[in-house]
DNA sequence: CGCTAGACTAGTGTCGACACTAAGCCGAGT
DNA sequence: ACTCGGCTTAGTGTCGACACTAGTCTAGCG
């Protein structure tokens, strides 16, 4: 159905690390939870959208069984919603949610900010310096999509690096539900190269080993980025 | 079975919000969900010890449907590890996974410190106290259990105050996964006094509107029980 | 006597069928 | 014409059966 490309193996990959369901689940599962996901991140599936299962088994060649079990995966993740005897959904973010998750994930990446300063060995800080660079060059080309994913990867590097499974855990969870805004605001005029340059300041931050410096302008970036999603439509459309 | 008492309601019902199934799942999920959670939490099912699904199903004379959903809602929770293909099994804590618990929680419990200095109303501070005061006698009759019951309940109330959802949420699934913990380490001789007068002095901190003080003192409390967990037989079993 | 390889068993993941329910539809009554 | 109530049906949650695999036990070999 889909031609096979480079760029879908990279977001189906980085999507299923941050689902955690890569050793666990069978592959059936894997493929049903990654499919329905990207398609709520990428916006194929719109919100509110009923995500009827007979379909989905359909649609896959599977049983009922493995495909509510992927739904169940992505509704830990807040990307579905399942009510008893209901059609599942996907899910609708309220203005309200959207501001939650913003005001978190800032203060747990100020964290990160700390800790990777703290803990980054100076390979870990080549490798991220390298990471920037590439961003540098996906932002100037104007290659949403790829800064989009280099972005993703690259706070994933981060939290490896601050070295707190649990915290990443948290992170990738916020992540996952905040991809459907970021992916939409990163479009807007100016936004990629204000992210871009966000990011080269808090790596120079982390390589002269000044945390608080890295603290705060991972928070105010969070801001930008909060702001940004506000300005996009999809904010407003949903607002309910 | 189990002879039906008030004490088991209060724990089931605590729980069941906890792990947020109230409005969604069947009530068989919900059942087996309960049983094991609150069996892991409680120490009756050993961290490491098979969690044989036929046998769940048998016990409450369900299929293994429901149960292999309930044990999947458990694994999210950080309470039970399922691998492929693998039995699944009562989670094993690593006193890495400890710290890193904890040093998040005290992160998000000063945020909420700082939140509910914000928004909490005359009202809500009457509640507060009220509940505070409660836990002063429970504490002084030395009755751990209830104490543990009312802590949560208590924090759960705060979560509430500072109006934030996703917070809430987040701090609800660290607190499953360290009531395991918690419950035994207040059983350590001083522990419970430690933590009310804590308590005491984090609702006075809120009632004075004093923000950072709040805050800090909730990180104190966390760093506090985290101290008492490692003291405790549990944190080194477990290490491994 | 210890070790390896091969059968066995216990237990998982999946499937198709079934009962039951929520929500849409149609018709009757006001 | 519009509302309300029963009927229909699409779709869920559950079940028991089945295929397959991981872990175990045994027997043969070194």
């Amino acid at each position: 159905m889909e031609p096979v490309t480079e760029a879908p193996l990279r977001r189906e990959s980085e999507f299923v690390r941050l689902l955690k369901l890569s050793e666990r689940r069978e592959p059936s599962v894997v493929q049903v939870a990654t499919w329905v996901g990207l398609g709520i991140i990428e916006g194929r599936l719109a919100p509110g959208e009923d995500l009827n299962s007979v379909e989905l088994a359909h649609r896959f060649s599977s049983s009922r069984t493995p495909v509510r079990e992927a739904l169940m995966l992505l509704e830990q993740e807040g990307l579905v919603e399942m009510r008893a005897r209901r059609r599942p959904r996907v899910a609708m973010f309220t203005a309200r949610r959207i501001d939650e998750i913003y005001f978190v994930r800032g203060h747990l990446l100020s964290l990160v900010g700390r800790l990777v300063v703290q803990h980054a060995t100076e390979d870990d800080l080549a490798e991220l310096r390298k990471r920037v660079a590439e961003m540098v060059v996906l932002a100037k080309n104007g290659e949403v999509d790829a800064y989009f994913w280099a972005h993703v990867s690259l706070q994933e590097r981060m939290t490896d690096i601050a070295g707190n499974e649990t915290l990443k855990g948290i992170l990738d969870s916020l992540a996952l539900r905040t991809m459907i805004l970021r992916h939409t605001s990163l479009a807007q005029p100016g936004r990629l190269a204000a992210s871009v340059a966000d990011q080269e300041r808090i790596f120079e931050a982390i390589e002269q080993r000044d945390g608080d410096l890295a603290a705060l302008l991972l928070a105010r970036a969070t801001v930008a980025a909060h702001a940004a999603v506000e300005r996009s439509d999809l904010a407003r459309d949903q607002d309910s």
